[in-house]
Parts: C-alpha cells; sequence; structure tokens
DNA sequence: TCTTGATCCTGTAGTCACTACAGATTGTAG
DNA sequence: CTACAATCTGTAGTGACTACAGGATCAAGA
C-alpha cells in the first residue's frame, strides 16, 4: 500500500501536520470549530491521531484547496458523517461551482478593463494616463469578489 | 455640467457616502489608514468634505473595484500626489494584471476539477460518490488564492 | 426658543480562515 | 538526570471593512 494509506495509530499533531503538509495550529483551530472532533490524549495532555483523523483532515485541506469555505465544509461533513445521500453533495457542490463561474467572470471583465488601459499608456511622464483616467472613471456597481 | 462633476462645498460624511456609493463607516475606516486626508470640522467636530475629497474617494473605490489592495492603492496615490510618472503607474498595474490572471488560471483549474466530479456523479444514493472521490483525493499543492 | 429626531462623534468588537507568539508543561534521547 | 524538542493553553494579529454602543451635534418644525 502507499505511502497515504499506511496504517497508522499515533500520530502527535505534528506528525500530522507534516504528513498532510498542513500548518500545525490549522489542525488546534479545525479542532476548536467542531471540523475535526477532539482526539484521544496522552497521560500529559498530548493529542494522538489515528487514521481516520488523517482522512478526514485530507477532506477539508483538499475541499479548502477547492474553494469551499469552512461551512459548506461543515455541510458535507455531516451529509458524510450521517451516511447522507450523493444528490445533496451534487447540490452543495453545483452551488460551489456556480459562484466560481461567477468569479470567474468577474475577474475575466476586471482582466479586460486593466489591460486595455496599460495598453493605452504610453509609459511616459505625461500627465494624462489612461490608467489613472480609468481608475478615476465611474463605479460599476458589481462588486462582487471580496478578494 | 453632470451631476459627478457638480461642485460641491461641505458635504458631510453621510452624504458623502451615498454620493460615491460606500458604506458610512469605509470613509472613517480610509482616513484612519491614511488613504484619505482629515477633512476640515464644523465647530462641532463633524467632517466636512469637498470636491476633492469626492474624487480621490472615487479613485479609491473604483481601485478597489478593479482588485487592487489598499497598499497598492496607497502608492498609486503616492505617485500620484507626487506627480509622479506614467510609468510607475503601468509597472504597478501590469503587477496587478498578473496576480489577476493566475487567479483566473487557478479558478479555471478549480472549475475544471470540479464540474468533471459533478458531471460524473449519478446523484443518486449510492455510497460511492465521485464528488466525495475528487474531495478525499491528494492535494494539489497549489493552494494559492486566498479567498 | 425649544424640542425632536436624524445624523454624526469616538472607540471598540466582529467577520473569515487561519497564523504566530508567549510562557508553561511534557516527551524523549543521550 | 539533563537537555532540548515538541506540545500545551490562551490570545493577538492579518486585510478590508462593517456594526454597534453611548454620547454629542445639527436642522427643521412648533
Amino acid at each position: 500500500m502507499g505511502v497515504g494509506h499506511s496504517t497508522v495509530q499515533a500520530l502527535r499533531r505534528g506528525e500530522l501536520a507534516q504528513r498532510v503538509g498542513c500548518n500545525l495550529e490549522t489542525i488546534r483551530y479545525y479542532e476548536g470549530i467542531g471540523l475535526i472532533p477532539p482526539p484521544p490524549r496522552s497521560e500529559g495532555r498530548h493529542r494522538l491521531y489515528g487514521g481516520e483523523h488523517v482522512r478526514r483532515l485530507r477532506f477539508i485541506l483538499r475541499s479548502r484547496e477547492l474553494g469551499f469555505s469552512i461551512e459548506e465544509i461543515r455541510a458535507l461533513l455531516t451529509i458524510e458523517d450521517g451516511g447522507g445521500g450523493c444528490a445533496d453533495v451534487h447540490a452543495l457542490t453545483s452551488q460551489h461551482l456556480e459562484l466560481v463561474r461567477r468569479k470567474i467572470a468577474d475577474l475575466r471583465r476586471l482582466e479586460r478593463t486593466l489591460s486595455a488601459a496599460a495598453a493605452a499608456c504610453a509609459r511616459d511622464a505625461s500627465p494624462e494616463c489612461p490608467i489613472i483616467e480609468t481608475l478615476s472613471g465611474p463605479p460599476r456597481g458589481k462588486r462582487r469578489l471580496p478578494q
């Protein structure tokens, strides 16, 4: 079996972080907000993780990579935990896809505006700059994209 | 002259916010971080804005709409205030364009992955869901896009 | 002139998804 | 037994705002 699926019995926090490739503190953060169940502890209260924790954390990290918010991931995990159906997962995903597509459209509009302005700019010391003109222009009002 | 260029002598904060279409508190925030100079006040310490404030605030808001960060805008304003050249503005803009293009590429990759998974999903109650498979998959490691 | 209600003032806390730090405790290798 | 690494807890910081509390001021009507 591959490294990613090897049996693990008692990883500590740093080892888990290294194995899944996330920051040390992220794990404690996910536990704090209830995405990861509190793991068993050693006698001295050090957290001890097993294979199921590795699996769950990987799921969360990959979902974040794909742009799902923490609350969306919480919903996905709830469906999974409850043995919920594929249909619910599909609904959440297509909702998320819609958002991703809107973001792409926003960014493309933005890219067109900026590249047009940059192309019109003479790059010299003239006082009239088409980029400044563009930035001084009226707001388009479609201010989605909270970065 | 159009409404947007009419002469204004003493707008209060709420009026300025309404005129440029931003939140009331945003103006105070921009003053606090030094993007907008502190305006003159009335006897009772109420802020009084003029035409130059309108112009500057519009510049900031439009730049934000086009995805510039506060620090990038600060740089742009410094260039403008100092009568700096078009070349510097162009440099900042093309740097920003680069970022925008990377974001578009990231989102497109993400969109492809998600829509492929969603298309493969049967949307029934089966335990094996291709979306869940995708979300459980290995991280791709290209985790830009801090949202 | 007085009153009323809208607007404004200040400072602070909340948002999201982490990340970083301080100071104390525990685990482990030599 | 001693070092030193790793972990523990709680808290504060990030960016770009937004919202609120408790008080002061403004403008219009009576």
